[in-house]
DNA sequence: TAAATTGTTCATTTTTTCTTGAACAGGGTG
DNA sequence: CACCCTGTTCAAGAAAAAATGAACAATTTA
């Protein structure tokens, strides 16, 4: 039984090796730019790093987390659609895969997160420009109404930039 | 001494027009979004909302913030390049303004905060192609140098698209 | 030079967010 | 039906992040 982290993973099951382990650690990090939890970013990179599909369980034993975090991770990664789950023949289990391709989480990440953050902030603009339809015409009021405009403005080009981004991903 | 918060606002240094808390409220959801605390939000907020530049004890005063967090907060927004100090003839303290070009907010954004985690990123990258190359040749080493490969397609994809972006604000 | 003013730093406290683990629901299976 | 297997949910605990406030520079004024 191997106690030091081996280069190559031949027992799913057990021990990560290092390249996994660096993975998994790049994922962590890249996750956290995105203000999710770590979890999320450990389910993801030990995926990425797996030839086989894996279930539930396996991710909890290797990655040395709760059933609770693993389960709510792998929800919030199918909804970005950044994993998978995959039929496997003889066993009830749900086993999951890495969605790879960059063009996908992309837009799964603005569809899920960014789009309806976007969104909310709109109503809320929606709402400030009829309070700012009630200021005064003095100085201040007027400054006020540019600024919401300015708003206004900003919130137009965020629609208008963010859908090309993914656009640009082939 | 009004005490329900007025449309307008004539009194710096005192309770917040419901206009203001619309405004703060909206930077405060935006820079959520972002990753960054609550406090940079209020303050960019109201001084993109405020005529006349402000000194840092009235942005306390006005948020009912600690001059700790004001101080702290200055700082960032000022690295990023988000808010200027400007020089206020016969008076000693520093006064603040906003910086209101996207263009600008979101150069500053990407050189402080998105720049150096990439690079980080890549380095951290680097070092696990050299873990790669130790690989054996067995179906799973051929499967993690093919993973780590999509990998650093990724990293080249983002060094190129990334910077686009700011570009296509005018 | 002493006192006052302005702003920064950082250990501590508070708040927020994440993780855990136990209870539970929904199937299968014998 | 009683039992087991898989996965979900959610209250409570743990960990991480942010805010506070007091101590400390640095500068200015008297």
């Amino acid at each position: 039984m191997p106690d030091e982290a081996p280069l190559d993973s031949p027992s799913p099951g057990f021990a990560l090796s290092s390249l996994e382990v660096g993975v998994i650690d790049f994922f962590v990090s890249a996750v956290k730019v995105l203000g999710m939890p770590k979890s999320i970013g450990e389910i993801y990179g030990l995926l990425f790093v797996s030839h086989e599909a894996l279930p539930l369980d396996a991710l909890c034993q290797r990655l040395n987390m709760s059933k609770g975090s693993a389960s709510q991770g792998l929800k919030l990664l199918r909804a970005f659609g950044a994993v998978r789950a995959t039929y496997q023949p003889g066993d009830r289990r749900d086993h999951f895969t890495a969605e790879v391709e960059l063009k996908r989480l992309v837009a799964g990440f603005m569809r899920e997160q960014i789009q309806p953050r976007l969104t909310h902030g709109e109503e809320r603009l929606t709402r400030l420009l009829s309070l700012g339809s009630e200021l005064s015409d003095q100085a201040s009021g007027q400054f006020q109404r540019q600024r919401l405009r300015k708003l206004e403005r900003w919130s137009q080009r965020s629609r208008e930039v963010l859908p090309l981004l993914s656009g640009m991903l082939e």
